[in-house]
DNA sequence: TCTGGGGTCCTGACCCTG
DNA sequence: TCTGCAGGGTCAGGACCC
């Protein structure tokens, strides 16, 4: 390979906001929240008009309802993004091979070989964005760095900025060039570091640490000390400009999960026993799409108090139906007190092995073809399309569900 | 203020085995 | 046979990310 590492970070801007303004344009220019319906909700997108009034991701759909009561709200629909994202993502998978997608929004490029034939990086990154405007109606944002996390940064920079008078363009695309990485990044408060979260925030603070740069002169053994082995070498590389994570294109999933959160907390063992049949179909499905099977079966329950404890169960031979799951999902429920009332229970596969290498232990047909018949229905209809039978509610004889008193 | 859903990674306790 | 120790697996929880 030729010359430095150059890798582009695409990031979209306000993506699912954005492929609700594309389907209904009358929303252009508004205040509009994604995801937040419910009371207990939490906003999962949120145009750059209602950033503005201080509405962000993550943040409860009640306070945003309180800090800008004009926006529109609206249900996500994560089937929609899916697709856009895929299109989206084909686009970048034809300037580069190495596409590693991080989540629906953003992906990671190596175009360090791909100069030759297209230009240098800062060029290609222009070239996305008007490719991705011009074929897809969506913005995005370019970052341009020697490595994943300086480009994850400069693609931040690259934004544009909320305001109340409407959204201020940013620059669309941001190169570090190779010499002035030290100098973009020691101004940038701590957390801007990637796994820098409230809590490692915390440390730092009691450290006297607020900047990038303070934390890179800091000694190694004394970060290592305040914040972990692990995690005090990772964030000093990262202060020092350093990341030699390659982008990884082929990235197989390690864990596999679903989880549900309750309008209101539930009380009965039979409304959960029911939900986990639910879950762990929906989890049973999503394996054999991958063609992997589970080792080890996780049981999350969140209670009414936001205490959260996790069960788990590792089995004889990895599992990838809804059955087989549920067994192991439902003794462990058995063995956790609900008498407090739970917010949320959710039903996690991982441990998680090559299906084929579980066939040839077993001997047997891939699926029992009930289990086949499903998945051609899933297949055409939609993952909605078929369910199992106590997944749809309450059956005769079953208990009422429970409720908050 | 009141906290979704789907993930990854790390750490520590505990147990078993050689 | 007993003891100490290292290493691996399992389990639970915490922190973080988008």
């Amino acid at each position: 390979m030729k010359g430095p590492r150059r890798i582009l970070h695409v990031d979209m801007d306000a993506f699912f906001v954005a492929v609700e303004v594309r389907a209904d344009p009358s929303l252009r220019g508004r205040p509009v929240v994604v995801g937040g319906s419910g009371d207990r909700g939490v906003v999962a997108a949120a145009s750059y008009e209602a950033r503005a009034y201080g509405v962000e991701s993550a943040m409860p759909s009640a306070r945003a309802r309180r800090l800008c009561p004009d926006a529109v709200f609206i249900a996500a629909r994560h089937g929609r993004y899916r697709e856009a994202s895929e299109r989206v993502m084909a686009i970048f998978g034809s300037f580069t091979s190495l596409v590693q997608p991080l989540s629906l929004d953003e992906a990671f490029l190596d175009v360090s070989g791909a100069r030759t034939a297209l230009g240098p990086a800062p060029r290609i990154a222009a070239d996305i964005r008007t490719r991705v405007q011009s074929e897809e109606q969506l913005a995005c944002s370019v970052g341009v760095a020697g490595n994943l996390f300086l480009a994850k940064l400069a693609s931040e920079a690259a934004k544009p900025t909320p305001s109340r008078a409407g959204p201020v363009e940013g620059p669309g695309v941001t190169v570090i060039e190779p010499g002035a990485e030290l100098s973009f990044l020691h101004p940038l408060p701590v957390a801007a570091l990637w796994g820098v979260g409230p809590a490692t925030l915390g440390r730092l603070e009691r450290l006297g640490v607020t900047t990038v740069g303070q934390l890179a002169a800091l000694p190694l053994d004394a970060v290592r000390r305040a914040i972990g082995d692990q995690v005090g070498r990772h964030l000093h590389a990262l202060a020092h400009g350093r990341d030699d994570r390659p982008v990884e294109v082929n990235q197989v999933p390690k864990s596999i999960s679903h989880e549900e959160t309750f309008e209101r907390d539930r009380r009965s063992v039979t409304a959960l026993r029911n939900e986990l049949v639910k879950l762990a179909d929906s989890v049973g499905s999503r394996l054999r799409a991958h063609r992997l099977a589970a080792r080890t079966v996780v049981l999350k329950v969140r209670f009414g108090d936001f205490r959260t404890i996790t069960r788990s169960v590792t089995l004889d031979r990895p599992a990838d139906t809804g059955p087989e799951l549920v067994r192991p999902a439902h003794r462990l429920l058995g063995e956790v007190d609900i008498t407090p009332g739970v917010r949320l229970i959710g039903l996690a596969g991982t441990g998680l092995t090559d299906a084929a290498v579980r066939q040839l232990a077993l001997g047997d047909a891939p699926w029992p073809e009930a289990t086949e018949a499903m998945d051609d229905i899933r297949q055409r209809f939609g993952s909605d399309a078929i369910r199992p039978a106590a997944a749809t509610g309450p059956q005769p004889g079953d208990e009422l569900w429970g409720s908050n008193p």
